[in-house]
This record gives C-alpha cells, sequence and structure tokens, in this order.
DNA sequence: GTTATGTGTAATAAATATATTACATGTGTA
DNA sequence: TACACATGTAATATATTTATTACACATAAC
C-alpha cells in the first residue's frame, strides 16, 4: 500500500523548517525515534527549548509523538520521524497562496 | 538543453517561504515580471516592504532582478520568476542541517 | 526521605523579523 | 518651475520568535 500523502500545510511546514535547531532535530530522528529527554542531551539544548520546537514540527505533521511507559515505569514521550515528501515549485507556492487569509 | 539546477540552500529557501507576502509576490510573478512600484499596488503593500521582502526572495534564489529603461526613460528594476523545484524529504533537510554551522 | 529520572507548563528576557515613515536622487512633461 | 512617477536607503517602531529560568508533579532506587 502507498504511503497516505497527508496534504501538508506549506506554510506550517515552511515555518517549521524555517530554524536550524528544527532542522537538526529532523536529522537526529531518522534514525532513532527518541524520548525528549534524550534528544535534548543529544542535541544538546534545554528541555523546554526543545519542547517548543517540537511542537512546531509536529503542528507542521513532520513528526508525530506518542506516550510510552518504560520498563522503570516512566511515562515518556517519544517523537518519531512523519515520512514526508514535498515540493516546492512556483505553482505549488502559488497554491498555497491562494489560500491564505485574506489579510 | 535543460535548465540549470542551481543548488538552493535550504536555510535560506526556507526563511524565504516562510512570509504570506513572500509567496503573494511568487505567485505574482508567475504571470508577470513586474517592476517594483507596480508589484507594490498589486499586491497593495507599500514600496520599502516590498523591496525588503524581494530581497529576501533573491538572496534565496527564488526571483532575479535587472534594471530595464523604460519608453520613457525611466529606471525600473523589473524583477522575474526563477523556476525552481525544490523537494523536501527527510535525508534533504538533514543534508541541509549537516551543512549548518557547527554552532 | 532523598536522589535521580522522567513529564509538563508559565513567566520572562533577548534576539529577529516585519512594517512604517521620512527623505534622498533622477527623468520626462505640463 | 512644479508635478508625476520611478529608484533607493536610513531610522524607527512594532510584532513575533527564540531562549532561559523557575516551577509543579510522578515513579523507582538507595
Amino acid at each position: 500500500m502507498s504511503s497516505p500523502k497527508p496534504t501538508h500545510n506549506l506554510p506550517l511546514v515552511m515555518a517549521a523548517l524555517d530554524n536550524p535547531h528544527r532542522m537538526r532535530i529532523l536529522a537526529a530522528l531518522r534514525s532513532s525515534s527518541n524520548y525528549v529527554s534524550q534528544l535534548a542531551r543529544d542535541l544538546e539544548i534545554s528541555r523546554p527549548l526543545l519542547i517548543m520546537h517540537l511542537k512546531k514540527l509536529e503542528e507542521a505533521g513532520l513528526v508525530s509523538s506518542g506516550l510510552e511507559v518504560s520498563a522503570d515505569g516512566k511515562a515518556m514521550r517519544v517523537y518519531q520521524l512523519e515520512d514526508f515528501d514535498i515540493r516546492l515549485t512556483p505553482d505549488e507556492v502559488a497554491r498555497a497562496a491562494a489560500k491564505l487569509p485574506k489579510d
């Protein structure tokens, strides 16, 4: 079966990718879907900051998350990469622009 | 001959597209390459603001510009759309992330 | 009980991006 | 000369985004 092609919201995707931390987060999530505290250590950024960035990535549909319970009983929020494939062309941008709020 | 595929700088492109005005500017430039003052009237934004946005689009390689002399002798800066086609995938993002300055 | 781990959020500070206003120049025409 | 229309920039104000700090709560292990 083909991967479902969720119709991405271009403005949200652009906003999400317009940041070096968030690009690195996506890169890190390719190999391992990790829980937040571990990711924060790997990327060497604070957990509240990481959470803020993950939220934007999730709102854009580029990652998803869920709660898991670890072996020792702790609730952990685990993020995983969505396998997106988005094409940027003048027409695609124009299509998105047409959907923008009038003013 | 095939269209030259300029290797776009992903961070610059993302920054450029992360703005509703700039998306509308690209949409407008599809049909007509216009000069700045005309574009400003069409899009109903101030000329200095438009210039700022066009600068970002040009730095990202999404538009280009040149000076032309109109029939009545005025110098006009005319912008035209670059025919970009950029693919956004986790791997492409990771590739760009790897090139980011260390810190 | 204290320590170490995880979760989550709120308040604030700092840095960037966006937008406006004002002014400068030059050309052609009435 | 004054007007209309083009270019360009600098200074400033406003808004948004990013980042930090300080909390709160829960579970397991010592």
